[in-house]
DNA sequence: GCAGACTTGGAAACCGCTTTCCGGGGAGGT
DNA sequence: ACCTCCCCGGAAAGCGGTTTCCAAGTCTGC
């Protein structure tokens, strides 16, 4: 392996300058001693190690990202947003999956730590137990102490920069929208009681509709994925419309209608949340609460890496798309 | 930041006992120091600097990924099969995404070079272009001179171990299979001519309707996602059967048709390739070739870790899966 | 009870790079 | 012509670990 002192011996210059000419300096070096090392660099096939480079410097340009399932478009968006800022940032991403296993995040940042990355996006819904949480708060702390940057997408409850998509509230109009079309009897396929993001969901959904005056909605719990959508669909009794707290629930309930003959929206309307872009190839086209994903990916980033010292928490608005897979009762 | 010299220092210890204790050695430390340097690190919140350990055993365990798209459900799991197994192997995932610019793949493996990562696993097709395939094959030989460790997921023309899908096999066996449900007039949506994996499909689906005696198919290039799938399908003149060389862009030609209000299958019938998971969520559910996705990205790991001299290259064969996006013609 | 083989703890060299601190030489001012 | 000041090159001190090499015990076996 190629050294920068391999590089400076056959330059016939010191250490220093071929550090100064190879990695961006605030020093100037001369033209003649400049080319003479960046030949040598070519020809000797070069590469910076940035380990040690990272060492001397004390700051490397890596930013870790934390999401649940990769393969969900949900987060794929999400990531892939938070990436492009990366890279338009020069940063490099290391990505963890933690298969919504809370523990796995907690491991992740504690790794991310260790690793010195520059800054970390916790990615995804939080998780109602105050024990984990608190344990994923103090490694955090702990992480910040020394220099790091977090933020999170998800819930204020980290004590980082944090990215809140208004879970409630988007339920909320969501629901006053579906009454609107006089739904009256709902069934919520609400996934687990203890993800707080669709707690919040299914919460602001619950609210709107006793606000209105209508009787409260059948809730299933289950898995939050494609699976726990089409499971809990089949629970569902007798609602003339169905909220998912999460548009891969959703479709994994016009699956299992699908797969019923039941129609939908003329046997039941369906509604999802978030409106992940694979939607647009869903029949019937999924009613739903649109997040810009992307942005909020690129944002977090920004957060993290931005100077202020206040704790920044951005609500995102979620807007309600109205699509095919609901229809106005009678 | 603590480092292990504070650690030290609190527990009176020596830095290399410390050492020995904190991260695994050959050697014993006796278990009342070794108590003491637990409960030091514990206090102090202890958290080694990767990068300086990296350094000085002069291996990381960190390897790279690069991939064109993280939101193409194909680059998702093909990722998410090789970080599962670099989950178990104790490895650290650095994702980088090209979005389909060769120039970017290079880059990429240079800065993972810099990176000292145990190894790259360059995902997706290679380009025909000789020029851009060989300064990529010489990054790579460079990286690997160095110790690097290197495996594709496409075709074998890097010089690594390499995991190649079938691709104008299972084309050919497509062909025969919707040959086979009478189909003669067939038009094949082909991507851009030079993607290798693109251009091999297509062939391998020309050349099996050559073999049996069927007329030429109408090749449409495009690009090689759901978008180009849509704009293609507009181009289609008379056929019978619409090959679409990857699902991503069958499920834009299926939307295409649908907004068309041209039937699938009554009217056209459409075939993929890949099996992608969301493809069950479709309809009509979509006939494809299918590629263990996850399989080969984790086997790519493999063969990239794996200690063998040789190059190793893999063929996975396709498996034809006929589902009710094709008919059977009168 | 003692030589020799193991253990175990510590000092220090080293991993590859950055950056501070010096020193020498050329340019500019008077 | 002389003195500053500035610019550029190099020596060397870290950055935070790992690991080799010693030295000092601790165990064996006879």
């Amino acid at each position: 392996m190629v050294t920068l002192e391999d590089v400076a011996r056959q330059a016939g210059v010191s250490l220093a300058t071929a550090s100064r000419v190879l990695n961006g300096s605030t020093r100037q070096v001369g033209a003649a001693l400049r080319a003479r090392v960046e030949q040598a660099a070519d020809e000797l096939g070069y590469r910076a190690n940035i380990a040690a480079q990272t060492l001397a410097r004390g700051a490397g340009n890596v930013i870790g990202i934390v999401v649940h399932d990769l393969t969900d478009p949900y987060f794929a968006a999400l990531a892939d947003g938070a990436m492009r800022a990366a890279t338009t940032e020069g940063l490099l991403v290391m990505v963890g999956t933690t298969h919504r296993d809370p523990e796995q995040e907690i491991a992740y940042v504690a790794t991310l730590h260790a690793q010195r990355v520059r800054a970390v996006l916790l990615v995804g819904s939080r998780v109602a137990d105050p024990a984990v949480t608190g344990r994923l708060r103090d490694e955090l702390a702990r992480y910040q102490a020394g220099g790091g940057r977090a933020a999170c997408v998800g819930q204020d409850l980290l004590g980082v920069d944090t990215v809140a998509p208004a879970n409630r509230q988007g339920a909320a109009e969501l629901a006053r929208a579906l009454a609107g079309l006089g739904h009256t009897r709902f069934a919520v396929l609400a996934g687990p009681p203890h993800l707080v993001t669709a707690a919040d969901r299914c919460a602001g959904f619950t609210e709107a509709l006793e606000e209105l005056g209508l009787p409260a909605p059948q809730v299933i719990n289950g898995p939050f994925d494609r699976d726990g959508g089409h499971a809990a669909a089949q629970q569902v009794r007798d609602a003339t419309c169905v909220f998912a707290v999460n548009d891969v629930m959703a479709v994994g309930a016009l699956a299992a209608y699908r797969e019923r003959g039941v129609r939908v929206p003329e046997d039941v309307s369906v509604a999802g949340f978030d409106d992940i872009v694979t939607l647009r190839d869903h029949v019937p086209a999924l009613t739903t609460v649109r997040l810009p994903l992307k942005d909020m990916g690129a944002r977090a980033l920004e957060l993290a890496l931005g100077e202020e010292d206040a704790i920044v928490v951005e609500q995102v608005a979620g807007e309600v798309v109205l699509r095919e897979s609901v229809r106005r009762l009678a």
